[in-house]
DNA sequence: AGCACGCCGACT
DNA sequence: GTCGGCGTGCTC
């Protein structure tokens, strides 16, 4: 008997998406541990794997030839037996490969423990002081840098640090090593990207009579030693923050751990701030904007350090704690949950999951909960918790919602109602602050000739080019393409070109053009792109050196400020006419976050949303602030039209360069899943399409899509999959990329 | 994904 | 006569 291990190679294709088996020599025995990274020889080559399984067995137990591995790359594991396990789970549910699961969950990057050479002394202390004496009084300078390390023989400088500290050369330092006083010694650094920060303590407050309900509710569940997801659903500005941190430190006084997952766009220094000013030391962030060996440091100070609490986007829901106890997704009905290449998994579902494995509490908090979400507290899968009341009983703030077609009919062609208009005069001679939201960025949404209608339109991406006034081009916001403003429509030469629709940029300058007095900024994805701009521009709104700010969904977020009493939404309904189920629900969150921007402070707050559609019922609600009958009223409309929660969706989506080609494919693909169906009998599930895709090209590649709808995820699953190996088997065009989404969120 | 094997067109 | 086109098949 001798023993062997299972690898899953790091090669992402169908062919090899199972583990291969491979003797482990006896020198590397004592190393083998599941989740370690390994170096192994696969046909002709070599490639990196890891480690999923350990076996004894015997030479001729296999049929062919089974080779040795070659390398054991690291002392650590990735992932343990429970992280392989969810792993497993999401390739399955979210049908991708095990080896990119495994990839999502393991740091990315460098994986390199970063070293330096540090000068120790080559002898004991007490040997080292018989030696200083034998230093020449000459070398005064040698006898100096010795003695100190004698009286400081922990201290970990280099070379150059040390000559530094003691004003003298590095040369003089080898000179000690070479004499054999003195030694290099290997030492691990750890890069602490917060070391410059200081945290300013806080102590927790007293909780509201909800807070202290809600916190005692997620206590009880904690203590119950199994998995279970509570909904927590607090109007905006009910303090759920404050609920985490309270439960978290619950969490800690059970030795518990604890991840909180933020929506990246919200992961700014201040929400750091409120967790390391609570936990100090014991949180470690993974945000995004780490190099990968800070991530990886990271990711080893969760692993080995005494942090016991993670703050993060979306992938920190994979954090390598062994004793998880509770998991908090706050904003979880954020879109950034949802991961955008494969595995395409969701945060919440995943994080739901790994609770389950650990006997964990999931926390989802959310001023209004994903459909799903609620729907769940219905079926009595998840518990809901509610926090009706904002702090201190402040008001949610009062709601005008402006037809801007009987704007238009009064005469007002601006981009501004008169009651806007009116408001912000109002607040800028008060000294109060506005926020102005808009969820297009540039200056115009598409340009057009007169002449004969045609729009400029990118080359490469079935959308229109956005125009923006600095730098005076235009730019496609799918493939990053720009170009120059033409003179002439290229079309027909006609020199009547004009801009339509209203950006950021345009708003900006619009507010400008009207309050000229006004301090007006703007925050969107081009004026934050560089580094450290984004909390530039909040800190000075936040100080009053703003009054007016135009901003994207960045102004959306958590923020606080006291000071904001007036928020301007300028046309509410951008979203509501995409081709998608989720429109409805998408405007409603929307419109509530950016009013629960105003009215935070001592002065109530007030909320202007201009739109052309204001009958529907996502703008209505939300004036109402009423998330129930928001939800009953979508809940309605999901059933009847069998869209998720009550049913799943399988996305296919077919792409290549040659239209006709993915044309072919799509209709092969949507022969061979309705023949199963057929045979089969799934009257539950149904195939659209295919059709051309809503985004029906994206840097060049032609998409069509087929949507799988049903109750029965599992058998959907299985149909998809047999018939993705059918397309194989018969298609010549193995080329023409097929990828698939699980649960969808958009349909674009 | 790589990499080799394998069977048909234009060239040192 | 070969060099090389990319179709097909395999990787413990």
């Amino acid at each position: 008997m001798s023993k062997y291990v299972e690898v899953m190679v790091d090669v992402p294709v169908d062919q090899v998406d199972r583990p291969f088996t491979y003797k482990v020599p006896e020198r590397l025995e004592s190393q083998i541990k599941v989740g370690k990274k390994v170096v192994v020889p696969f046909g002709r080559q070599r490639v990196a794997g890891y480690i999923i399984g350990e076996l004894e067995a015997d030479e001729e137990d296999f049929k062919f030839a089974i080779k040795p591995i070659n390398k054991v790359l690291t002392e650590f594991t990735f992932f343990d037996e429970e992280l392989l396990e969810l792993a497993k789970w999401m390739s399955e549910y979210y049908q991708s490969y095990l080896i990119s699961s495994l990839k999502a969950i393991v740091p990315s990057g460098q994986t390199k423990i970063k070293t330096k050479q540090v000068v120790k002394l080559a002898q004991s202390v007490a040997e080292s002081e018989k030696l200083l004496e034998q230093i020449s009084d000459r070398a005064y300078k040698q006898q100096e840098v010795f003695s100190f390390l004698i009286d400081n023989p922990n201290c970990n400088l280099s070379n150059t640090e040390l000559a530094d500290r003691l004003e003298t050369t590095s040369g003089l330092i080898r000179t000690l090593i070479n004499k054999g006083y003195l030694q290099y010694i290997e030492k691990e650094v750890k890069r602490n990207p917060h070391s410059h920060h200081n945290f300013k303590a806080t102590q927790p407050l007293a909780p509201t009579s909800e807070q202290q309900v809600a916190i005692e509710e997620i206590s009880a569940a904690l203590e119950q030693q199994e998995s279970s997801t509570i909904l927590l659903k607090g109007v905006t500005g009910s303090g759920k923050t404050e609920v985490y941190l309270q439960v978290i430190a619950k969490a800690l006084e059970a030795g518990k751990d604890t991840i909180v997952l933020v929506p990246e766009i919200s992961l700014t220094p201040q929400t750091i701030a409120r967790f390391k000013g609570r936990f100090g030391d014991q949180v470690a962030v993974l945000h995004s904007q780490l190099s990968a060996g800070e991530r990886f440091d990271e990711w080893r100070r969760i692993k080995f350090a005494d942090v016991k609490i993670v703050v993060g986007a979306r992938s920190a829901v994979f954090a390598p704690f062994n004793n998880l106890g509770l998991i908090i997704i706050d904003e979880e009905h954020e879109t950034s949950y949802k991961q955008e290449d494969h595995p395409k998994y969701h945060a919440r579902e995943v994080a739901v999951k790994r609770a389950e494995l650990a006997g964990a509490v999931t926390v989802l908090g959310t001023a209004t909960p994903s459909l799903e979400a609620y729907h769940r507290t219905e079926t009595g899968e998840y518990k809901l918790v509610e926090l009706k009341k904002r702090i201190d009983d402040r008001p949610l703030p009062k709601v005008e919602l402006i037809d801007m077609r009987e704007e238009l009919k009064a005469g007002n062609k601006t981009m501004f109602s008169q009651l806007l208009q009116k408001e912000i005069i109002d607040r800028l001679e008060k000294g109060e602050q506005t926020m102005i939201f808009l969820n297009r960025r540039g200056f115009s949404t598409f340009v057009q000739c007169r002449e004969c209608g045609h729009v400029m339109k990118c080359n490469d991406c079935d959308v229109s080019l956005t125009y923006h006034a600095t730098p005076n081009i235009l730019q496609c916001h799918y493939c990053d393409h720009q170009e120059q403003v033409p003179n002439i429509c290229p079309n027909c030469e006609s020199i009547y070109i004009k801009y339509f629709g209203v950006g950021t940029q345009k708003v900006e300058e619009g507010l400008k053009e009207f309050f000229p007095e006004a301090k007006v900024a703007r925050m969107d994805v081009d004026t934050t792109r560089r580094k450290g701009e984004y909390e530039r521009i909040l800190s000075a709104f936040k100080a009053g050196k703003i009054d007016i700010l135009v901003g994207t969904q960045m102004i959306a977020k958590g923020h606080d400020f006291s000071n904001v009493t007036l928020v301007g939404v300028i046309t509410a309904d951008t979203a509501l006419n995409l081709p998608d189920f989720r429109a409805g629900e998408r405007t409603f969150q929307l419109l509530t976050q950016v009013a629960g921007r105003t009215g935070r402070g001592d002065k109530p707050g007030e909320v202007i949303i201009q739109s052309y559609t204001p009958e529907h019922y996502s703008i209505q609600f939300s004036k109402m602030h009423d998330y129930n009958g928001f939800y009953n009223f979508e809940i309605e409309t999901r059933k009847f039209a069998s869209y998720p929660p009550f049913t799943h969706i399988i996305s296919i989506v077919v792409s290549d360069e040659r239209e006709d080609k993915v044309i072919e494919v799509s209709n092969l693909l949507s022969d061979i899943i309705r023949e199963k169906l057929h045979k089969l009998d799934e009257e539950g599930i149904m195939l659209l399409g295919p059709v051309q895709a809503p985004l029906s090209k994206v840097r060049g590649q032609h998409r069509w899509q087929l949507l799988l709808k049903g109750g029965d995820l599992d058998t959907m699953r299985s149909i998809n999959q047999e018939s993705l190996m059918k397309l194989n088997e018969l298609s010549t065009l193995k080329t023409i990329k097929v990828s698939v989404d699980v649960d969808p969120l958009g349909m674009l």
